[in-house]
DNA sequence: CCTTCGGTTTGATCTGAGTCAAGGCGCGCG
DNA sequence: CGCGCGCCTTGACTCAGATCAAACCGAAGG
């Protein structure tokens, strides 16, 4: 994602919801009129559930704008976030009939829509939407695998880092900005847990930590400077040719 | 996988490497030439590694037979586990020269190879191929997040029990069994406690508990007996309708 | 202005899993 | 037969991160 996504969108292609080479190059009028025949947008303010796991669900999606999460959750509570959705991300799985996950919003969200029987014929008739779906999956795959060293074998101080080294990447590459950056962050400490396998408390005393040393600087609670992104990424535990996502 | 693929196999496939309903419901006899026209078998010894991550990789493949890991290894050492390679189970990744993780064999094991170019052509020509891999990729995507959660927030017990549920219930799907079953364990405790996010020790010791506690019985120290597989389940932390593996 | 409230920080304490270290067990080989 | 070598187990100790608890901060609302 990040820079790849960029170069994918097509300029004719507007709001086009499945934005890249594959589908874009060729969107001539008749196949957008097809796709506008089944699709509709969504839209969902901050905090709302956009679907529960086990839910049906009778369509597919891609998120046009703001940040989704999916999440699993064990029956005592303890939560999983396993999936962040960012913009042109898709979710739902074509072939099957229910959620496997909590998609919540975490900030103000458009999804747009698809629904699923008239989405599957049109895979079948439309290879191109295959195969970009099928490399969209696979990126999604690599990211979860990285998620999964993170999980697994990081410490709480290189989580936290690898996690800000991720939002800093996206809002670099979107600014092109060398060493220094400033963005906010999308999520609570709370759902940074989440997303870290951590608890709240540990994710905001790691968070401290980092400013203590002068890492990042923080304004508000929600805004963060990196002055030497460097700095940072040394901090993840990452072999430094930042490798993350595919 | 497990009972899915054993019905998607079909009969006059033989050794057909993508053993599945639309490749194989329609291997006509010029489709399966073509196959063999790009496709060549190469066999590993326990322990040898298929091939390592970064190394210039120029075909995909699928495994016949045995086991293999996909791990991913942190400059000091750490290593984590971030997939389980069963028969059937596809390896590489059409549009990408160098491999991302190392995959080592973890039994004997015997892989059908594809040159990639000739591949992604036919990938092209027969689209089929594509769906397949794209059903396959979502898989390993589900399988990917609920190994998340038991990375992020399980307990060390949770996640022994979970494992050895997994590898039960494969092969209970084989014999179709119901409550007790056995088998052997195909990973060293070091390769399980890759998988898991543990130390060899833990789980050397969890895996004692379970079996102080007659949850498990162990015949030497591969082989082992479930007597009542829900009581396993109940260790997990899973809610228990199984979900696991979409 | 004060109150409430969600999100956050910080402190004190506890504990599950890691670390370090010492054997044990089974197998192949000289 | 006994030696060495993987692999596994077990024990003693440590420590990173969880848990429990209190207080802070800023925005919204009366």
């Amino acid at each position: 994602m990040s820079q790849h996504d960029l170069k994918l969108g097509h300029p004719s292609c507007g709001d086009c919801p499945i934005r890249h080479r594959a589908v874009c190059a060729r969107c001539e009028a008749d196949e957008l009129a097809h796709l506008d025949a089944i699709k509709y947008y969504r839209s969902f303010q901050a905090g709302q559930t956009v679907i529960w796991s086990g839910d049906r669900m009778d369509f597919v999606a891609s998120v046009v704008s703001g940040i989704a999460t999916l999440t699993q959750t064990m029956e005592d509570g303890r939560r999983q976030m396993v999936g962040l959705l960012l913009p042109s991300d898709f979710v739902g799985r074509p072939g099957r009939g229910h959620a496997a996950y909590d998609v919540t919003a975490t900030t103000d969200l458009v999804m747009c829509c698809f629904r699923k029987k008239p989405f599957e014929e049109m895979m079948i008739s439309t290879p191109h939407i295959g195969q970009r779906l099928l490399e969209m999956t696979l990126d999604e795959l690599d990211a979860a695998r990285e998620w999964m060293l993170l999980l697994g074998r990081k410490t709480a101080r290189e989580k936290i880092s690898s996690l800000l080294a991720i939002l800093a990447r996206r809002d670099a590459s979107l600014k092109a900005g060398a060493g220094a950056c400033s963005f906010d962050l999308p999520l609570t400490r709370e759902e940074m847990a989440d997303y870290l396998g951590l608890t709240l408390e540990t994710v905001s005393r790691q968070i401290s930590a980092l400013k203590r040393e002068g890492v990042i600087e923080l304004e508000g609670k929600r805004h963060v400077k990196v002055a030497d992104i460097d700095r940072l990424i040394e901090q993840t535990g990452d072999d430094s040719d930042g490798g993350m996502l595919g």
